[in-house]
DNA sequence: TTGTACGCGTTATCAT
DNA sequence: ATGATAACGCGTACAA
């Protein structure tokens, strides 16, 4: 057990380069403790089938050694990782951010751990990381979205792990799903602002499939129910207070768009299209009102507060953890897809 | 090829839901190729150590049976896990989130992975996640900041595996260091706000020990260069435009703050201030100026734009995954501790 | 170029 | 309550 020596931090450069833990092995600790290195591993998986005694010896051997278990090892001969893969479009949004940081949460204090990727918004890259990752054979995968490549579903449904979809709802899930309806969304969003009166409107998004879904949904009704067509605008990735004044700017200047409403894919460009009109003088709502969608927390902190389409990513993050729970408790969800709603938040500027 | 047979257990308890990928191995791979075990992994690892025809046939081999590498028992037996731990205080935080994206793509690009955590601002906690993931024996661990607790810096350096800390710059680095100086940070917006003729001044920061130490320091030069004391207010994590416009009403209403200069722990707070002194009919920078931290990319775009201090996450994602792959390539980094500044970006808010 | 033998550090299965 | 022994699936000598 040559590993406990200390490395000489001495000389402050000579340590060692190659990966050698501590080394310290359940061998090693139960040879101190005078067992065999099975009880060590029973002391640590179920205390209570191993004598009080030899608990503590094993215990302070432990400590003696600074022992720390191989889950490697563990994962291998157990066959299970304790790894939960998961797939954002980026990690830097925070819409997806929070999302991931209740799943997290929720995942880990039952052990878990969470390998998360970032996919951007090509089903291409997303197969590839796909591919890494059940390389590590995670016992369970959680997809942001419901499109993937064919290769992609063939990959993980031969690998037989639970597979959580979230963010959307389809029909036909690979496992389970957890989301809501984006056309739903944008629907509604459309019902919402025709109520108000406004007969002309527009919608700008920043190159997301699930937000041109929400906008395509929005211009249908609202044609539908008011006989006008919206403007359309689409940027490029990712949603940005810079897109949104650049789409005001674009659809007051070159789209002669006035005396409407504009719904938003995000709340950051609706706070882009606010602070652009102010910064032109114009009113909001009166001049030009807004919707966003998310809420995200500074939405009611703008100035006028955003109205926007709020969807709870806590719950959202809760759901996938807990379809993903049931799974490993070797039950199936009662259901296969939940759809957890949205809900329109009416505040000033809209 | 026994995994290709329905799994037929004595008690009949047909294909329990344990964890069974295919189950392939490079054995059955090598079965069905007419060649060994070694064979497939060497074809894996340096195709050029096996001849053109075998690898063919090993090729087909694989498609044939959908075989996907065991990462797992790979880092067993390699006693490399390819994996890196990373831990951030927050990941829904983008000035973290956006340099984990940097350094995770780095890091990807070399083959290995990034498992990532949140440890929010208290060292007991990052203890805590440490030790899970020593576990898996990370080739190498990522922290944010230089405080760590006893314990954790025990572990680490017993773990034996590179260290690299971000964010911050340390003479005694755990092992390699690369960040910026925060109280160098906070005495240049001194001097920068000191050299425009401000007499006085705030900073409003939230619960971030880094941005304590800016804080401080920036109050220590202010007082030093114009003899006047800057408020403090402090607010709980996370920054965030409500504490921002919060900060800026507690200031002019029980502060009597008035015609002066603030600082903040964020570009977030500061957009939060400039909304409000808006809201309140002030005028920015002529009423109340304000210098932000960190440039995010909201900040060029905000009315008006915020002036700065900015630090290219970019380059210190980069510069960290470069540290750490310079010690997997056997190398000791010429340095221990890279300081990569920052820079003050002034627009119009200040 | 290919194969044999062994080890990596656990968990699972039986036995005692 | 504890131990022997066999997997787990792959890499790394070393041999052929």
């Amino acid at each position: 057990m040559g590993v406990m020596s200390i490395p000489d931090h001495t000389t402050g450069q000579a340590r060692r380069r190659k990966k050698q833990h501590s080394g310290v092995t359940m061998a090693d600790v139960g040879r101190l403790a005078g067992v065999s290195q099975v009880t060590v591993s029973r002391a640590l998986s179920d205390p209570s089938k191993v004598s009080a005694e030899t608990l503590q010896k094993i215990r302070d051997a432990i400590d003696v050694t600074g022992f720390v278990p191989n889950a490697i090892a563990g994962a291998l001969a157990s066959q299970r990782s304790m790894l939960i893969s998961a797939f954002v479009p980026s990690i830097t949004n925070i819409v997806y951010s929070s999302f991931i940081q209740t799943f997290n949460a929720r995942i880990r204090s039952s052990g878990y751990e969470v390998l998360l990727s970032e996919t951007g918004f090509l089903p291409e890259e997303e197969e590839k990381l796909v591919a890494a990752h059940l390389t590590r054979r995670p016992d369970a995968v959680l997809l942001t979205g419901i499109h993937h490549s064919a290769r992609t579903r063939k990959m993980l449904l031969g690998a037989g792990t639970p597979v959580v979809e979230v963010w959307d709802v389809t029909d036909s899930p690979i496992d389970v799903c957890v989301g809501f309806s984006h056309s739903g969304a944008g629907r509604a969003a459309a019902d919402f602002i025709a109520d108000q009166g406004y007969r002309s409107a527009a919608v700008v998004s920043a190159g997301d499939e699930r937000a041109q879904r929400r906008m395509r949904a929005f211009s249908d009704r609202f044609a539908q129910r008011t006989g006008a067509a919206a403007i359309q605008l689409d940027f490029p990735a990712p949603a940005s207070l810079a897109n949104g004044r650049l789409g005001l700017r674009q659809l007051l200047e070159t789209h002669a768009f006035s005396d409407g409403a504009i719904f938003c894919s995000s709340d950051l460009l609706a706070h882009g299209v606010i602070i652009e009109a102010r910064a032109r003088g114009l009113r909001v709502p009166e001049d030009v009102a807004v919707l966003g969608f998310g809420d995200q927390d500074f939405a009611p902190h703008t100035d006028p507060a955003i109205s926007t389409i709020r969807v709870d990513r806590q719950e959202l993050g809760r759901a996938a953890a807990d379809a993903l729970l049931e799974r490993f408790a070797g039950r199936r969800p009662e259901r296969d897809v939940f759809d957890i709603g949205f809900e329109i938040v009416r505040r000033a500027s809209c």
